[in-house]
DNA sequence: ACCTGTACTTAGGATCAGGGCG
DNA sequence: CGCCCTGATCCTAAGTACAGGT
């Protein structure tokens, strides 16, 4: 933890929310690349509370935007064309080097990705996307199938859409047929996502067993007999009793609150404050469960991976358009205490059992729709082909829905997914054009619009969240880059050698720290779908979190391109995660230090130790039988020579890989990769390096990521340029 | 203009499983 | 061969975005 705090004392200004800020205008662009932003984080989910007061509002007009059909088509025509690129292409070739190497624990050294993505990125003019026409003139490469980017747009056509539904009825072939490449089809441009759809419906939580009688509750020391209904609920609290959410005032009053609903009226009557209740043996004898689970035979265990995969096989697929497809997450939501993140109002409140009464089924009309639990009924039964979902239900705590959708290996995530990034690819093609924009922005005399430039400046550079309105007192006080408020920010003049440093100090998605400093100006105060009606209107398909994708994807590439050094493989593979963790940095994905990762370190010291010490022993063996073999030149001496450096070779090649582990995870320990491996990161560019560089892509992607991101393995070469 | 509801992506932590190791 | 760690998977909360109604 950097601890450093010092923006509470020097507050320069921070009322000055308004805007004075073209004055800084000038000198910023000239030293923006000069400068190195700070970036530090530390985390400090559910804490924290100095950010708590609000001292004002979020307000302003809220706007509708009509626009966009469907949806999916909104990228759908100009995606069509295929477009083969230049290989030019130098993102924003300039130096400014990230010192990914030392990027921890040197707050001052390292700079944060954004600030040398972006200072200056010629690719406009270089970047001459030509949309060419003909196939695959292109023959050059390994005349390929499809080219790389041609965007979004499917070349191999195939006929169907309007006859799916009628073979969709057809109970899809054999199905698991040669990987369906779905990216080689047309897709729908009707707004619908499928047309036919059929499945098993959800698998319900579990009914609840009633505890043993040997294990009690005592109120007040005195055992007491619960009811089933409040014995459930007791239960939910008796599993958490060792997780410190139990100590927080909020939950457990939350908790009480919603368990004495539950509890049967001479139960309520006696049962008044919970300090009384002792819950231990429930917690015990539940410790004592999953004890006894862990000590199970493997036959018994074997037994329960069997009847495990016997459900996935059952509940776990659907059929969609004539493929069988592997849904995400196909179980409802078992009832229990809601865990909110960060300070959250509603902590500890009971999440109800949902029942058969609760759920809405999606599917065809024409399918043989999943049938109800004896005894019970759907809420409703749809047949709404303009949403994905198969399953959805109302949750309690907030009054959201809930889905159940397919996996991300679905062609209907993957299309979205693919179009999200051609989207960012658009952004890249117009991206100079906006930052000049938004530059002149700033200096309108009407302050919506200075407002909106800056923000707009913020999501760009710093890639923050857009910040939709969130109603208060309804979830964790966290915050996005439109509702940002003053004791988010604080001004400084001057700071560490900087002119017109702003230093960021926030809670956002998740309660997760942002802290940053970083020289510029503004302050902001505007609504998102102002600012992605602008985004809207500049281009196709642009709204604020494009700009997260788009300077991820642009991040990486660059990044790998810089790092990337012509070493062994552990290295190659290092670099790799150097570009990937400058956008984590980038993103602030941010993980909990690992409990174990003081000893886990250790354990890898102590390995690599013990490795040094082979290798000079090993070492020396070499010494010593080249001494011998100078004393007597014979065969044998010689193989032993051989295989002695041989020796050698072998341990230095262990040590070194375990060295670059040992980097790796020290550099990681705080960091997330996979959130932007998994959301933000174009595949085609990592397919694209491992191709280079002739790396197996499971070094990289492992199965369930190889299977999200089947379309890009297939169609991207190793010069993809995102 | 404003509000509400819906759909879908993004997110970190908890839990699980299985491979390496003493 | 059981134990320990780690990476994979599961879980579901918390975001973004936009439509539609008034």
């Amino acid at each position: 933890m950097s601890g450093d705090h010092s923006h509470n004392d020097s507050q320069i200004d921070s009322g000055s929310r308004v805007n004075d800020s073209h004055k800084h205008k000038d000198k910023y662009k000239d030293k923006e690349h000069k400068h190195k932003d700070h970036k530090e984080r530390e985390n400090s989910k559910y804490g924290n509370s100095d950010h708590k007061e609000f001292s004002e509002k979020k307000h302003g007009e809220k706007e509708r935007t009509k626009h966009k059909d469907g949806s999916t088509d909104r990228h759908r025509e100009k995606d069509k064309r295929k477009e083969i690129k230049p290989k030019k292409e130098k993102e924003n070739g300039f130096s400014s080097p990230p010192r990914i190497k030392s990027e921890l624990n040197n707050d001052d050294v390292y700079h944060s990705p954004k600030s040398l993505k972006r200072e200056r990125d010629h690719d406009e003019t270089e970047f001459k996307p030509k949309k060419i026409k003909l196939e695959n003139d292109k023959v050059d490469k390994k005349a390929k199938k499809r080219k790389q980017d041609e965007d979004i747009k499917p070349k191999k056509t195939q006929k169907n859409k309007k006859g799916e539904v009628a073979d969709g009825k057809k109970k899809a072939k054999k199905e698991p047929e040669e990987k369906w490449k779905w990216w080689e089809e047309e897709r729908a441009t009707d707004g619908s996502k499928w047309s036919f759809l059929e499945h098993k419906g959800p698998v319900m939580a579990a009914p609840y067993e009633p505890l043993p009688s040997n294990v009690r509750f005592f109120y007040d020391g005195k055992q007491m007999k619960l009811s089933p209904e409040a014995e459930e609920v007791a239960t939910f609290f008796a599993k958490m009793l060792d997780h410190e959410y139990t100590t927080k005032d909020t939950f457990r009053k939350n908790f009480f609150k919603d368990w004495r609903k539950e509890m049967a009226s001479e139960e309520k009557s006696k049962i008044t404050d919970l300090k009384k209740c002792n819950f231990n043996e429930m917690g015990e004898y539940f410790k004592a469960q999953s004890e006894a689970r862990k000590a199970m035979t493997k036959d018994d265990k074997l037994k329960i991976k069997v009847e495990n995969e016997r459900l996935l096989q059952e509940y776990g697929f659907c059929i969609m358009d004539n493929h069988k497809e592997r849904i995400a997450n196909f179980r409802i939501e078992p009832p229990g205490l809601f865990r909110g993140r960060g300070d959250h109002p509603k902590m500890g409140m009971l999440k109800r059992r949902i029942r058969p009464e609760d759920i809405i089924i999606n599917c065809s009309k024409g399918s043989k729709h999943p049938k109800s639990p004896p005894g019970t009924k759907w809420k409703e039964v749809r047949h709404d082909n303009k949403v994905t979902w198969l399953v959805s239900w109302t949750e309690n705590i907030q009054g959201a829905i809930k889905y159940i959708m397919l996996n991300p290996s679905s062609r209907i995530k993957g299309e979205k997914d693919w179009q999200k990034y051609e989207t960012a690819r658009n952004l890249k093609k117009c991206v100079e054009r906006l930052r000049n924009q938004y530059r002149e922005d700033w200096k309108s005399k009407e302050m919506r619009i200075r407002q909106r430039a800056v923000a707009l400046y913020f999501i760009d550079k710093l890639a923050l969240r857009a910040g939709n309105e969130k109603e208060e007192g309804e979830s964790a006080d966290t915050v996005g880059c439109c509702s940002l408020r003053v004791e988010h920010i604080n001004l400084y003049p001057e700071k560490d050698g900087q002119d017109f440093v702003v230093e960021f100090d926030f809670l956002g998605k998740d309660s997760i720290r942002y802290y940053n400093k970083v020289p510029v100006e503004k302050r902001v105060r505007l609504l998102t779908s102002i600012l992605n009606k602008h985004l809207q209107e500049l281009m196709d398909g642009l709204t604020a979190k494009v700009f997260r994708t788009y300077n991820a994807s642009i991040t990486l590439q660059q990044q790998l391109k810089e790092l990337t050094t012509d070493e062994n493989l552990p290295a190659k593979i290092l670099s790799y995660n150097r570009a990937n963790r400058a956008v984590a940095i980038l993103c602030n994905h941010q993980r909990a230090q690992p409990k174990t990762f003081e000893k886990s370190m250790q354990n890898l010291q102590t390995k690599i130790d013990a490795k040094k010490d082979q290798l000079s022993d090993a070492k020396r063996d070499v010494k010593s039988a080249k001494a011998d073999l100078k004393v007597r030149r014979d065969e044998k001496f010689k193989k032993a020579v051989e295989t002695k450096k041989k020796a050698v070779e072998r341990l230095e090649e262990q040590l070194m890989k375990l060295e670059v582990q040992a980097t790796d995870r020290e550099e990681n320990k705080q960091i997330a990769l996979g959130t932007s491996k998994l959301n933000y990161l174009d595949p085609r560019i990592s397919v694209a390096w491992c191709k280079k560089w002739g790396i197996p892509i499971e070094k990289i992607y492992n199965k369930t990521q190889r299977e999200k991101f089947a379309w890009a393995i297939d169609m991207a070469e190793d010069d993809y340029e995102f």
